[in-house]
DNA sequence: AGCCAGGCAGAGA
DNA sequence: TCTCTGCATGGC
């Protein structure tokens, strides 16, 4: 490791919501300390927060030479126009209210191994259970970054390679229990170039899609998430149980529409931004006052 | 103590 | 094609 330094930089934005865009389930790995987000991104160490709670600007420092940035930029969304997301949605009553409850939530351009990594190993799993495994997956299997001095240790995500040598009773040893499997298999094959995860963005959603779906542990909800919070599919809308309740309570309250009716509903009603939508969705049910948790529903809309 | 979690895969109908 | 079930682990 280098010699701890600290770079820093000051973004200026229309809008943006820090907690709400690093802590709504896009990514696993950021923290909250002393009033700043604390995480890693492609091995570097970062801390964002917005100086005396101003939304429009974001300070960030870093541990090791930053460049100019650009890469921070991207990973936090911040050029995209919330504005004009937000005017091609549906005048739906519960859209409109998710979106100002969620002003300034972006979304993010993670690295594409570990948001997949990530949320294969995210099924059946509450959010703080994710957080746990990844980070203990982190500490056992990533290398140490260069933190500022003072600050805890951090660690990268281990690669694909890394976790590709692994053993599956290895990979068990961090608490993800049958995800395992998964994960093991998906590595050596991301590993051997047979997915090449960077490439999926030229795609087209459908493709890309298909293309992660060949992957074990992967069907429709994870590629989705994948593609939406890495690959800057926008339109990508993951339906997990959340998201399946509020479909049904919002937009079919005395029906019973089966998922893949949902699914289909939901690629068309919100729009070439439906990624957006999704995320406010999601965001603002679970974090509104007395939210209801959901019942017991099976999602399961079969892979072809 | 149960029920359920940002699901998926395999089996059987 | 649809439905049902097992899967590991741990919060609440």
């Amino acid at each position: 490791m280098t010699a701890a330094r600290e770079f820093s930089t000051t973004f200026e934005v229309d809008d943006c919501d820090l907690a709400g865009t690093l802590d709504s389930g896009q990514a696993f790995r950021w923290q909250l300390r002393d009033g700043g987000w604390e995480g890693v991104i492609a091995g570097r160490w970062v801390r964002l927060e917005s100086p005396h709670g101003d939304r429009t600007r974001i300070l960030a420092r870093t541990a090791a030479e930053p460049g100019n940035w650009g890469w921070l930029r991207h990973y936090l969304g911040l050029d995209d126009d919330l504005v004009a997301i937000v005017a091609t949605f549906p005048p739906d009553d519960a859209l409109q209210a998710a979106v100002r409850a969620c002003r300034g939530l972006r979304l993010l351009r993670q690295e594409p191994w570990e948001c997949l990594a990530s949320f294969i190993l995210s099924s059946t799993k509450q959010i703080v259970q994710i957080r746990g495994i990844v980070e203990a997956l982190c500490r056992r299997f990533g290398t140490p970054v260069t933190v500022p001095p003072g600050r805890p240790p951090a660690w990268s995500f281990p690669s694909a390679a890394t976790l590709a040598g692994r053993t599956e009773a290895e990979l068990r040893e961090c608490r993800m229990g049958f995800r395992a499997k998964y994960l093991l298999v998906t590595a050596q094959r991301v590993a051997a170039g047979e997915v090449r995860l960077a490439e999926l963005p030229k795609l087209t959603l459908p493709a890309a899609r298909e293309r992660l779906m060949e992957l074990p542990g992967v069907g429709r909800k994870i590629a989705d998430c994948a593609l939406l919070f890495s690959g800057g599919f926008v339109r990508a809308f993951p339906v997990d149980v959340w998201i399946l309740r509020a479909l049904r309570e919002l937009y079919f309250p005395r029906r019973r529409p089966r998922p893949a009716r949902l699914l289909a509903f939901a690629e068309t009603h919100f729009g070439p931004y439906g990624g957006y939508a999704q995320q406010y969705l999601f965001h603002h049910i679970r974090t509104r006052a007395g939210r209801v948790r959901p019942g017991p529903v099976a999602v399961n809309p079969g892979r072809a």
